[in-house]
RNA sequence: GGUCGCAUAGCUCAGCUGGAUAGAGCAACUGCCUUCUAAGCAGUAGGUCUCAGGUUCGAAUCCUGAUGUGAUCACCA
């Protein structure tokens, strides 16, 4: 569209002598129920032209049909100036971009970035949340590597700590010496069931000391197991031998069950740190901060910033032992990524219940001078609720995400054999199906709504596979392939000299906006306009193959084009849909 | 209470840096499979864009305030 912003520049000046810049000319697409293809209003501009919005916009019309081979026509209403482009510039656009095999893929621009996300805690498995988190994550990497970013993929795993003695403790006590491998149980959830156990146990001690008339706060300090994984921690501080082993060996377990949960969400990482070895960071920052002046030392010893002239509270950023509490952990950490990748940009991938920790993150740095602190960005996204409010891991009402993949496995099955779908299908064929089409709805389901929003999941009600839905998307990209191997075609050149119908144009111009929408999701980090875009298409294009022939029709150029329009729809379509890590089955 | 989000059809969501009569899907109702895959298409019905002010030729969109709702304000992570 760069040409029309030219000519219609050129137009004001020539007509009424009043420069502009290009950037300054806004295009919009036309709507739907006016005639046009592109719409450029001129209210803006009236009182610069002297003229009436009108004749303002007849005349750049006017101008711009004398002027351009590539309009058309023009109609004018009130302000708006409608833009018919020709069939050949259409086709042109066809040929000369959509059609080329870097369409949709940005150049390179030189620009690193990190994609941080997934981040689990290794004393339970992954739930409905952190899938959001994941797909999320992964969706923005993604995108990036379409927008000529190269992406560093990287997850900060929390694997120490009090939560994680919890654990080690109960199994130790309770676990009879249980292991994934004796119990069939996947290894994160083998030790998140002790994770739970932990919890049980503790409560009841709880009671007990209440009884014998210990306040709540006492009673849960004083609690025999909780000292227990207060001394476990400190054991594994200072290296002790036996605790660490235990640790290693849980923590594997988690590990390999993870993994799984990973495949199966098709997630992958390019770094992944551990909080072991990175809890320990921050101390320099510290004393940087204290030399810098920016941070100050109380009378006991801890160390804060005092951020109330930017509207927030002063920090802690270390205690008075000396340790490190969680944003001092960030600080070093943040610091140890851009020494080892020096990134541009680094993005966090964590729920909005930590917007005010990433706040002043990204606020102690850079008030501690570090220049690449400009580049951090939190990438917040909202929870995902339960229409009983908040899942809680303690209550039992979370949504178990190997549980939740399962099950969309099999409404997929469900759905399609009902369909009668699969009847001439091979299993091994049946089975990735099942799989493409159930996961295929849950990532849609949750990457279509803007990240920051927060999210209903009612486990009662299946997600759809009709309407705006993954499957619906795959459903067109079946039905594409399917048309295109009857027809035995392979790309060919047009010599096309018919006049293009509405939805053929319609299909045109909504493919060549394809880089546009990629470029604006890639800056936003919103896979929504991904998923929103592919819908789009996919529903102009089932308008298309509702209304016109392909196979049956009899002009062998028409035929031709149309095959081709189908299978370019097709290929952005798989495009689009893998960058949110979604699959396109070839038939379903 | 302070700070930061969010509020659009019964439900779930779009609505690009302000532009024409606010759009989809689900649910409801009507049509369309002897014709390329009906997980589809076409149509009917459904809205004071939470409310009140302001900026503008023009506001769902920007500003202010109110209301509702959520998060956060730990020497937890």
């Amino acid at each position: 569209m760069n040409f029309l912003q030219q000519a219609i520049s050129k137009a004001l000046l020539q007509l009424f002598d009043y420069e502009f810049t290009d950037n300054q000319v806004v295009l919009e697409q036309t709507k739907k129920e006016f005639e046009g293809h592109v719409t450029f209003v001129v209210f803006p501009f009236v009182r610069f032209t002297k003229k009436s919005p009108e004749q303002t916009a007849t005349s750049i019309g006017e101008f711009l049909k004398e002027t351009c081979e590539e309009v058309n026509d023009f109609n004018v209403i009130k302000g708006f100036l409608n833009i018919v482009l020709s069939d050949v510039y259409w086709l042109g656009v066809f040929e000369n971009e959509i059609v080329k095999p870097n369409f949709g893929y940005l150049p390179a621009n030189r620009e690193k970035v990190m994609v941080e996300y997934s981040s689990p805690n290794t004393n339970k498995p992954l739930h409905l949340g952190h899938v959001r988190n994941n797909l999320l994550g992964y969706a923005v990497s993604e995108i990036l590597k379409a927008a000529g970013f190269e992406v560093i993929k990287a997850n900060l795993v929390n694997d120490r700590g009090i939560h994680i003695c919890k654990s080690m403790l109960a199994w130790q006590k309770f676990g009879n010496g249980e292991t994934p491998g004796s119990s069939g149980l996947k290894g994160d959830h083998l030790v998140g069931k002790y994770y739970v156990i932990f919890d049980q146990h503790y409560k009841q001690e709880i009671e007990v000391l209440k009884a014998a008339g210990k306040t709540e706060e006492e009673a849960k300090k004083q609690a025999p197991l909780i000292l227990q994984a207060q001394e476990m921690l400190q054991k594994w501080e200072s290296g002790n031998e036996q605790v660490m082993a235990l640790w290693k060996n849980m923590n594997q377990w988690v590990y390999a069950g993870f993994d799984v949960t990973y495949r199966a969400l098709g997630v992958n990482f390019d770094k992944t740190y551990y909080e072991s070895n990175t809890y320990l960071l921050g101390k320099d920052i510290v004393a940087e901060g204290l030399e810098k002046g920016v941070f100050f030392k109380k009378d006991d010893g801890s160390v804060w910033i005092d951020l109330t002239a930017d509207g927030l509270d002063e920090k802690l950023v270390q205690r008075a032992d000396g340790t490190s509490v969680y944003i001092t952990q960030d600080l070093g950490t943040a610091q140890l990524k851009y020494d080892e990748f020096k990134m541009q940009e680094s993005i966090y991938v964590v729920g909005n219940e930590q917007d005010y920790h990433f706040k002043v993150l990204f606020l102690i740095l850079e008030k501690l001078g570090k220049p690449w602190a400009k580049g951090m960005y939190h990438l917040s996204y909202g929870m995902v609720d339960l229409p009983t409010g908040k899942m809680k891991s303690r209550e039992g009402t979370v949504v178990d995400a190997d549980d939740l993949i399962q099950e969309m496995k099999q409404t997929a099955k469900e759905k399609t054999e009902a369909l009668g779908k699969v009847d001439n299908f091979e299993e091994a064929e049946k089975e990735r199906l099942f799989e493409m089409i159930g996961l295929g709805a849950l990532k849609y389901f949750l990457l279509k709504v803007e990240p920051k929003k927060r999210l209903l999941f009612n486990p009662l009600e299946s997600i759809d596979f009709q309407g705006n839905t993954g499957p619906f998307i795959q459903y067109t990209h079946a039905r594409i392939k399917s048309v295109l191997a009857k027809a035995d075609y392979s790309e060919s050149t047009l010599d096309y000299d018919q006049n293009l119908n509405g939805t053929e144009v319609e299909l045109l111009q909504l493919l060549s906006k394809y880089p546009e929408v990629l470029k604006i999701s890639a800056k936003d980090h919103n896979p929504a306009d991904i998923a929103n875009y592919a819908y789009d298409l996919s529903k102009t294009y089932n308008k298309f193959y509702q209304t016109e022939s392909i196979l049956k029709v009899e002009d062998r150029s028409v035929k031709t084009f149309r095959l081709k329009l189908s299978k370019h729809t097709a290929l952005t379509l798989k495009k689009s849909m893998g960058l949110l890590g979604i699959e396109m089955p070839e038939r379903m």
